[in-house]
DNA sequence: TTGTATGCGTTATCAG
DNA sequence: CTGATAACGCATACAA
């Protein structure tokens, strides 16, 4: 295993010290023109890269910032991992990637380990509402300035980015009673994630402002999958009376309202109606097009990417909880209830 | 900025050596039981982590992986990190992404900073087959273990793992030829790409081992996205004679081709059919559902981790070159040409 | 079986 | 402005 360049031959090459290499390299000190280029060449016929390990190390600190999710194969995620990417990326840092498959017990040994290599900070979609690793402010206790991002710890009083889930439900389900709809059902998502929770106070806000009233039944807990979806769709749509339309925490389950939907031999959206959470790519090529509650994961993760980054500058002191708006995109999966239905 | 517990407060607290504690962690000696116990009780009590920072210094390597892919955010490389992901947590390493953006300046940049990390190894699925950073055995000469997946560079004699690209573009041509297609066209991909031309390689000689000649016109270069098959697509639908099916390199340039079709009053695929290749998970509930040459995004990051582990303990010497299989999944958007199609 | 001491490649302090 | 030199936290060769 062939060892790198240190600063030590860079410092051989430009007959100069090891301190005067690290002064030109960080710009901590001034030196004389004559020397710096010297260094500067040596640097680059060297093709020297400073050892990231052994800065940190003597720092205390990496240019590495942690980043935890649930699932990388979830298609929301991509899209937050790249705002943060992007980000991170301007400003030197590296992000490095963990799937804790919403289990609590995994993300912990991730934050522990990810703690040991010293990241300048933390990007975290918490796997659940309470987590033992984030019960308090676990992070920033430690001086590891963290933000959340999606999802809301309970008890966290520090920097979050999350969507608008309320308002954007309210809009959604409002929507649809307009349409004339009355037997609404929800799928709601895990009750233990904030967003998913917030999505169901939209929901209900909506309906009882409307002076609607609903059978509990109709209110079916899903995970944030498709086969949850599925599930609880066929369990929706073999109730009497059958609801007229559904909505989706999420698109991954709305796709398996789709599913069940086809599969009853039902057609969507003349005897049923659908709508999604998050608005995914693939909303737009299903059949019928998905209607859904807009919101950009590449801007949740590019906004939290900027706050962490301020805090780890130390720009701002006070903590910040940034609410992105959402935005109701209307296709094909919706329409007014049929006369005939149910 | 509170410091981490250390080897050496555990020392104190467990009335031994610091040598001692490092000794039962790694288990390079062995420990008498009375003194092994009381180490263990402090490292739990403190909750003591080691420094991969210190640790990766003294041992010139750490326990990350650096993978190196073009854009998290193309839905075909979720599943591929995350096999990666699965294999690398299974024998405690970490993973490091870096997206490219398909650029060879940012791969090589990100290669680089990834080195002085220290990593134990390296993924990469290359920007371009002629990359200036792995023109020649790049990572390998500087002692570096490397596997490159999906597409393999020029001249690159160490791991890699790839689907059988050109058998599955001939299985999936052929499968049109043989329902009657006659003019067939096929969207390519980036020609620089060893997948992207396998594919094309595939096509090409299963319409000529059918002895069917096609136009050059009908065989039109993209990128490996849906912007890009839009809009040769477009081009295609033109044409007169109209191609009676289109090959594309992969699903995200077909969905570009969907709406195409859609856009010019066609009709999928009683006007024309569309076969696509990778099967990603939304070509089932596209309209109509997608025909396509699956490949498995998991296995491939699963199987390409596997072999750098290997690797990297050293149980192998000669060079692997791996080829997964392919499968072709027929589904709503292919069909017979129809006698008035053209 | 255990302790001591050295060095990994930096940064930072302190003289000169 | 520049050069020595002491940490940073750990692994390891060597001594005891």
């Amino acid at each position: 295993m062939a060892r790198a360049t240190t600063m030590k031959q860079i410092a051989e090459r430009a007959q100069v010290s090891i301190g005067t290499v690290s002064h030109v390299i960080n710009g901590t000190a001034s030196v004389r023109d004559k020397l710096r280029r010297r260094v500067l060449d040596a640097i680059a016929s060297l093709g020297y890269q400073p050892s990231q390990l052994a800065r940190g190390l003597r720092r205390n600190s990496t240019n590495m910032l942690g980043m935890v999710i649930p699932d990388i194969t979830n298609p929301f995620f991509p899209r937050v991992v790249r705002g943060v990417e992007d980000v991170a990326f301007e400003a030197s840092y590296r992000v490095v990637l963990c799937n804790t498959d919403n289990d609590s017990v995994k993300e912990k040994a991730y934050v522990d380990e990810l703690r040991s290599y010293r990241p300048a900070g933390l990007l975290v979609i918490p796997a659940a509402q309470r987590s033992l690793s984030f019960n308090s402010e676990y992070p920033m206790a430690a001086g590891l300035p963290a933000v959340y991002l999606d999802r809301r710890p309970a008890g966290w009083r520090g920097d979050a980015v999350v969507a608008a889930n309320e308002e954007g439900a309210f809009q959604a389900t409002s929507y649809l009673v307009k349409a004339g709809h009355t037997r609404l059902a929800m799928l709601t998502g895990p009750s233990h994630l904030t967003n998913a929770s917030e999505r169901l106070a939209g929901f209900r806000r909506a309906i009882s402002q409307h002076k609607i009233r609903i059978g509990q039944e109709y209110v079916q807990e899903t995970r944030f999958d498709r086969e949850t979806g599925y599930r609880a769709s066929m369990r929706l749509l073999r109730m009497l009376p059958r609801p007229t339309a559904i909505f989706a925490s999420n698109d991954m389950v709305a796709l398996g309202t789709l599913l069940a939907i086809r599969e009853m031999g039902l057609k969507c959206p003349r005897d049923i109606s659908v709508m999604g959470f998050d608005d995914l790519e693939f909303g737009m090529f299903t059949d019928p097009a998905l209607s859904s509650v807009h919101q950009s994961g590449y801007q949740l993760g590019a906004t939290a990417a900027r706050l962490l980054l301020e805090r780890i500058l130390g720009t701002r002191l006070s903590s910040r909880q940034v609410v992105l708006p959402t935005e109701l995109r209307i296709r094909n999966s919706v329409a007014p209830p049929s006369a005939l239905a149910g």
